[in-house]
DNA sequence: AGCACGCCGACT
DNA sequence: GTCGGCGTGCTC
């Protein structure tokens, strides 16, 4: 009997004659060649030779015996799991995704093409002693495990302060899911960040633990992915794209920091991790835990109306109180002739800090040594020639750097426009902020080193863990980061903890008080975690009024929600909308304004009839040119209501536009409550 | 995406 | 005349 294959092709089709961006082709199932449901072929197409995923096996088709050619080989042995193929229908619905990009994730390219051949030493770490932990965990802990462990079927939130425990409820699940002979999936933000975690976990539970993120090397990614794909891993740590792990028989699917922005996916294919989650456990029975001490708006809403089980952790497990919060008015400290980096009163804690020999942490929400360059005499100043961006200033090479393409030029000693020497940087990058406070340490006579961390001088593999390293093991010394310190370490000689600029996360942004809010609990939340010291944390900031400042510096997470949720049902946005954006790039842009006037005509007339924008509106994006593509885009915020069928109908006038001849001039990428407009 | 095919302007 | 630009059709 002759077998056929449904295909799915890995080459991005457009065309007018089949809508075809989808479609899948039958080929013939060479005798000799083992191909089943979910198999990785290599077909011929046309005069090409790609790369395929079988979506199943059948014995009659309906393309002429002529047409059909035979699958010419498999790109690996490896066989996508019945349960992703089950789900990808319904990802594909869900976020209006392509097929193949979703086959794609399942099996990564890093996978198909085969193990490395220069597979040096293994960087995962391999498991220190463990066996038997017994930890007692407390009435709370307790609580929550036997809720998750007795009714499986549902989303927990688990919302837990700082130190509330909530690794240990997570361990105490998992534990039991092994027992019963299943496996866990344990998804924390930029886990590549935070090698506590793992080594946890390892320690724990022993080699059963896989560890899986982009920044393992090629080798790693194999052996990690290998041994969880054959089930010899049982526990998959994991940062985003860990949610497709290939475990099989789960038992507990965990998002740690549940708020984090990580868990949004913000380039193709863009999803949403935590809907991946549900709909995994789903299809397992198995419960989903969502942790946070902050939960994010969404995840609580949620929550507070019964879709997802809320269990909180209300006590600290050392007893160790939250650092106070000192709210501090940086214009104030101006008016009164302090133009320095620090307050007054916070420059002199932390001269006294380091004199008793503790350590403090200086977070600054930017990278770079300074955000702008601009001659103060003509006002030109360093822009990208491939994007709409300003370059930024790097001391390390003296160099202006574009954060959004690879574009570079050194530092003009005089300005490119009218010549002149009175070129400035702006606003403080972590460099110069180092600079500073050597300077101030130096002047009090104090010797402490000032280390720096951020996303630039941490590409390199190892770089991060050695500077968390020298800072543990230096007292007193300071440091000074971005974003990334603020995630899970732990370091208990910490009693202090400075944010230089507040206000830094606000951009026009309905979220913005969500992410400052969660970010700066989390920032604070770094000092003072050893029994007995009291931390301290410093918010330096513009907008000393400012309701999110005072319900951090309260530590009152509830009282943030209401009024955020309250601000949220009044202007109409998540979670009492839908906002959906369909960007528009290409290189002409005249090509990309008619995709954008063929997109909008037929909303606006569905609109007439059906009243479903809040808002719908077309525009060039904030960047309106990246990597030398235009970019348009059309905004639109949908009543709750109505969204489903709202968001269906825009993806249908997309596919339309799609078979149009013009759509070959254009990208069209659509986001439903997208990250980031620029 | 690639490649073929066919319709047009411009130039040795 | 013909060379080559690009709009269009097609790939199991």
């Amino acid at each position: 009997m002759m077998k056929y294959a449904k295909v799915v092709i890995d080459a991005v089709l457009n065309t007018n004659v089949i809508s075809p961006a989808d479609a899948a082709w039958d080929y013939l199932i060479p005798e000799d060649l083992s191909v089943v449901r979910g198999s990785c072929v290599v077909v011929p197409f046309g005069k090409r030779e790609i790369d395929g995923f079988v979506l199943e096996v059948k014995e009659q088709t309906n393309v002429a015996p002529e047409l059909l050619k035979p699958i010419h080989g498999l790109a690996s042995d490896f066989v996508i799991k019945p349960e992703l193929l089950d789900l990808l229908p319904q990802i594909c619905a869900k976020f209006k995704l392509r097929a193949i990009d979703v086959l794609k994730l399942y099996i990564p390219s890093a996978i198909r093409a085969g193990k490395p051949k220069r597979n040096g030493k293994r960087r995962v770490p391999v498991s220190m002693e463990f066996s038997d932990h017994q930890v007692v965990l407390n009435q709370e802990q307790q609580h929550c495990v036997d809720t998750v462990l007795t009714q499986p079927e549902n989303v927990y939130l688990l919302k837990g302060v700082t130190g509330s425990g909530k690794t240990e409820v997570y361990m105490h699940i998992i534990k039991k899911v092994l027992e019963m002979g299943k496996t866990a999936l344990v998804l924390v933000p930029e886990i590549g960040l935070t090698p506590q975690v793992l080594a946890n976990f390892k320690a724990r539970f022993g080699d059963i633990v896989a560890m899986l993120h982009s920044k393992l090397y090629g080798g790693e990614k194999y052996d990690e992915w290998l041994r969880v794909n054959q089930g010899s891993a049982r526990i998959v740590i994991g940062a985003r794209s860990a949610v497709f792990a290939p475990l099989e028989n789960l038992g507990a699917i965990i998002i740690d920091e549940e708020h984090d922005g990580s868990y949004q996916s913000d380039s193709n294919p863009r999803y949403l991790t935590h809907d991946i989650a549900i709909m995994r456990a789903k299809w397992h029975r198995c419960p989903v835990i969502l942790g946070s001490a902050t939960p994010s708006i969404q995840s609580f809403y949620l929550a507070e109306h019964g879709e997802y089980k809320l269990l909180e952790l209300t006590k600290r497990v050392n007893n160790v109180p939250l650092p106070q919060i000192e709210i501090v008015d940086m214009a104030n400290e101006i008016r009164s002739g302090n133009g320095g980096v620090f307050g007054t009163e916070v420059l002199s804690e932390l001269l006294q800090t380091l004199r008793q020999g503790r350590s403090a942490m200086v977070f600054l929400n930017r990278r770079g040594y300074s955000q702008t360059v601009r001659c103060l005499q003509c006002g030109w100043h360093a822009k990208c020639d491939n994007c709409d961006v300003s370059m930024v200033y790097h001391k390390d090479d003296e160099q202006l750097k574009c954060h959004y393409c690879a574009a570079r030029m050194p530092f003009p000693s005089r300005c490119p426009q009218c010549g002149s020497t009175y070129i400035k940087h702006g606003a403080m990058g972590t460099q110069k902020i180092c600079a500073e406070i050597e300077n101030l340490l130096s002047q009090a006579g104090i010797v402490a080193p000032v280390l720096r961390m951020d996303t630039d001088n941490t590409q390199t593999k190892g770089a991060l863990v050695k500077i968390l390293e020298k800072f543990a093991n230096t007292s007193p010394s300071v440091l000074v980061g971005t974003q990334m310190i603020a995630k899970g370490h732990h370091f208990p000689q910490v009693s202090l903890v400075i944010i230089v600029n507040a206000d830094g996360g606000f951009v026009a942004d309905y979220r913005s008080a969500e992410r400052t809010f969660a970010l700066l609990t989390q920032v604070a939340g770094r000092a003072g975690r050893e029994v007995g010291t009291a931390g301290k944390a410093y918010l330096q900031t513009y907008m000393p009024n400012h309701y999110v400042y005072k319900f951090i510096r309260n530590y009152d997470y509830l009282g943030f929600y209401q009024r955020e949720i309250a601000a949220r049902q009044a202007t109409k946005y998540p979670p009492f909308s839908t906002i959906v954006r369909v960007l528009v790039s290409g290189t002409v842009d005249t090509k990309i304004i008619e995709v954008i006037k063929q997109m909008m005509q037929p909303l606006r007339e569905y609109d007439k009839n059906q009243q479903a924008f809040i808002y719908l509106g077309a525009m060039k994006c904030p960047y309106g040119r990246l990597q030398n593509k235009f970019r348009y885009q059309i905004l639109a915020r949908i009543k709750q209501d109505v969204a489903k069928e709202t968001i269906d109908y825009m993806d249908a006038c997309i596919k339309k536009i799609e078979e149009q001849p013009i759509a070959r001039h254009v990208k069209i990428f659509f986001e439903i409550n997208p990250a980031s407009l620029s």
